[in-house]
DNA sequence: ACCAACTATATGTTATTAACATATAGTTGT
DNA sequence: ACAACTATATGTTAATAACATATAGTTGGT
């Protein structure tokens, strides 16, 4: 997910040492910054219409009014998956120019689902309010001034 | 982090296979599903208070009204770490009864971290609210009924 | 005196997930 | 002819939680 600005760590800088090609080197993300994004983004995108992976990426987009931009390989990897554990079903498109396409779209199962991740992404709004009040309220300044 | 209610995953079943054990397998969780809660929350705590490892896990639990939990081991990995990071500091505490303790505070850093993580945490809330909206917007029914 | 429960710290391991990187290949527009 | 877009896909690194297990010192109940 690309959101605004970064969450570098200080301030004994960034842990990973940078690659050989000696330029500044980025960092790999792994799922416990922001938490899982990539699966509940693809099944609203095929809820609101089935579609080829590289159209769903845009719907993404769309649909979150551009917070939300997925990894393209991660997003064809999660349709992969979601489609071995029977949630989506997908074949490749007949006709048409450009590139192989191939058609996605939910079973009954995967619109289950979703139903399963609006109560996670609930569940996460509501623990990361909890634990930002927690953070904040213990920084409010003895006159009421915020950090 | 023990929140109510798993998230198993069907219909495939979950996809990690039982132990060789034979015993009902537990299965890893990965900060992919919530996001990363154990650094703010034992920011939170240190703010609230310095204390000992055992101590903070109780002052977590104490501080989101036994909303979060965190795992032990997690908590005192991730308490040197941000040591290691100098966000942090302990030392070994004097007397006292019972196995030796000891005893964390924030760093001016660490105080620094934690409102990042403020930051952080108010980013993950909205998206994961734009992200449950935007799977419930899919899901209305014609009549207005939600799933 | 013995033992369960609590206190207290710590490492090993498995699993989830995102991000960065790179690859191949077919159109389209300049 | 070539850059940009379209379209799919795998390799790899890194972040993080959860489960498991270990060691060791009190305390309280029987």
């Amino acid at each position: 997910m690309k959101t605004a600005g970064g969450f570098g760590r200080g301030p004994a800088g960034n842990r990973s040492a940078a690659h050989g090609a000696g330029r500044p080197c980025c960092r790999r993300g792994g799922g416990g910054g922001l938490g899982a994004f990539v699966e509940p983004a693809a099944l609203a995108a095929l809820l609101a219409k089935p579609a080829h992976g590289y159209d769903l990426r845009k719907e993404i987009s769309l649909i979150t009014d551009g917070q939300v931009e997925v990894d393209a390989g991660g997003l064809y990897r999660v349709l992969r998956r979601l489609e071995d554990e029977g949630f989506v079903t997908s074949a490749w498109a007949e006709g048409g120019t450009g590139p192989q396409r191939r058609d996605y779209q939910l079973t009954a199962e995967g619109r289950e689902l979703a139903q399963d991740w609006i109560t996670r992404l609930r569940e996460r709004e509501r623990l990361s309010r909890i634990l930002a009040d927690a953070l904040s309220a213990q920084t409010e300044e003895p006159d009421g001034r915020n950090g």
